[in-house]
DNA sequence: TTTATTTACTTAACCGTTTTCGTAAAAAGG
DNA sequence: CCTTTTTACGAAAACGGTTAAGTAAATAAA
């Protein structure tokens, strides 16, 4: 920790340590010249100043938390990216908690926030998430969250999400459309907004294509690559095995890759695969995946942009900046017609 | 922000502001009794101390930085991911900072913490690091930093790596013995230090076994995307192009893939190729890829447990606890003897 | 010339904790 | 019973900035 602080260049200059933090922060009471004088000094010195002193003076700190379920996918990596650096062009700082998809880790982090240690928060939900009292708490002390991707219905606040309900009806009026008949549904969680809605869309365009729907073509998987494997290779292994397959989330792609390999499955003879994903190697899997692709870089962005705007301005009305960026559809090999 | 302060406590209390402090930090010298009151009655006003004012005060603030060139890739997301959760273990906080590969930003980013932002720093350096200074300034300040996977090697301090020249060897090794007669590199930085002992590695290997080594055949890539294919294109388009190809970072794997894919190029019947990669994606790629896998959660676990060592011991040695994390090669179909 | 205003500062309170030092009262020792 | 030690607490000074309020001197207005 630098030890020269304001007094230090006060003292040096012989003036008081009010002159000297004007000074620096430019202020109109301050004389050009002992503007001139200050500045080279604390250039001199290498002056830094203390972060938490005005901190906690100001009530400000600069810093916003993003909160996330993990970082292992690359949604949440481009996410970060998008949000760092709208952060870093307007001087926040950025901490990063991963609540590992646990509720109660997700509860104690913003439990802490209120702590009053950042301005603001970003935050996708866990799928575990089970009420939203932490939340509100959070906000009822004056901190703004905005959410982006896995959203908190119940909360009103700024949601950035992409066009969910419709990327579920593309994804299963793709694969009818390649003649699947019957079609799986791979969901993350049963409590997760972004689940639900995607195979909200699923299920309303096998609706309008005259598909019958089982409750078993949903097949809920979990935080658990060893279960989801035995799961969706007992899916693939059951007497009639459905003709499609839709990956709600990037993960369970490789799995579903490695489950068809392991049972001598071919895609998409045997069975047509796409997935919502970022992943750059889509293109060059084997065979390359059909794929709903995020807008995660843009989507961090905008939900950093809005935070920003309402630590910016006071009476910022933060529900009514919702935005819905939506996905495109990339069609590769593995819902080729065969 | 949380209203309730420790004064609030000490006041409904009738105590003082000393005793409500030292009760919550259960000190000996408040009695067992008052340490009750004082507990039930913050638990009841759900007072959440002031981050900002104990740090002012401690000059500590459990919180560290990591500092990234980006985190698009697999390594630094898993990297990330172990570093995050041993640090919630340890109750600290990280701070994220993307350098977006950029010497300057880089350099800010360090200057911003001699304010005494952060108690220590982690850190993988940008491609592009020129000089240290800043690092050195850093460190002078008496803000313990440790690098790790992308290391200065003028630094002296704890630095966890993989086993890099090892890598290079054994991977310039693998494809000499799959036969292949003309191997390139592809680098990412000649002023990187991971980079270059990748590259003398594999430069041993072929010495080691009477291969010539041609200046050329170390190719050097940059943070540039459309760069690096049109420069990947033309060398597998030359007239005697390699018959074996290591990437020495992740994201190039997709790229020469894809050049391959639009030469028609047969990997790996008309090149062999491996590379140095996180991914999940390895076994479904087309053709699966041989990888060299970087120890990405450990590094970054091991990393932020050095780094915890030294804040919590005062004349901790930093420089005693570099670790070398080796590397596992997996043979995959993209480099088998056709 | 006198009064009002502006300029360029200084003083001091304040942000919320932590921590040193001091001190009564209680307990222990002689 | 008197002295010493321990226990349990309080007063106050930090930590390093920010900012409201005050003030002397310079300038402008009357």
């Amino acid at each position: 920790m630098s030890n020269i602080t304001i007094k230090t260049l006060a003292e040096k200059l012989q003036v008081s340590v009010a002159t000297v933090s004007k000074a620096l922060k430019d202020s109109h009471e301050i004389s050009g010249i002992t503007k001139q004088r200050v500045r080279k000094m604390a250039e001199e010195l290498h002056y830094v100043p203390n972060l938490y002193a005005s901190s906690l003076r100001r009530r400000k700190s600069k810093t916003i938390a993003v909160v996330l379920p993990e970082v292992a996918d690359s949604y949440f990596s481009l996410a970060i990216n998008g949000i760092e650096s709208i952060a870093q062009q307007k001087g926040y700082h950025v901490l990063i908690y991963l609540t590992h998809e646990n509720y109660l880790k997700q509860e104690a982090i913003l439990k802490d926030f209120q702590s009053g240690r950042v301005d603001g928060v970003l935050m996708s939900t866990t799928a575990e998430t089970v009420d939203h009292c932490h939340v509100q708490d959070l906000q009822a002390s004056g901190i703004p969250i905005v959410f982006f991707d896995r959203v908190c219905e119940e909360i009103e606040t700024a949601k950035i999400t992409t066009n969910d309900f419709e990327c579920g009806y593309i994804a299963g009026e793709h694969l009818i459309q390649q003649g699947c008949k019957k079609i799986a549904f791979l969901s993350i969680s049963s409590s997760l907004s972004i689940s639900n809605k995607r195979a909200d869309g699923y299920r309303q365009a096998l609706a309008d294509h005259q598909i019958k729907f089982k409750a078993t073509d949903i097949v809920n998987c979990k935080n658990d690559e060893a279960f989801n494997l035995t799961l969706i290779k007992k899916l693939l292994q059951s007497k009639n095995r459905p003709d499609g397959i839709i990956a709600s989330v990037e993960k369970l792609n490789t799995t579903i890759y490695l489950v068809c390999m392991d049972l001598g499955l071919n895609i998409p003879a045997d069975i047509k695969v796409m997935g919502f994903s970022n992943q750059v190697s889509a293109p060059i899997l084997n065979p390359s995946l059909t794929t709903i692709t995020q807008p995660a870089f843009e989507m961090g962005a905008a939900a950093a942009a809005i935070l920003f705007k309402a630590l910016e301005k006071p009476n910022f009305i933060l529900k009514k900046e919702s935005m819905i960026i939506p996905s495109v559809l990339t069609v590769r090999d593995s819902t080729k017609n065969v």
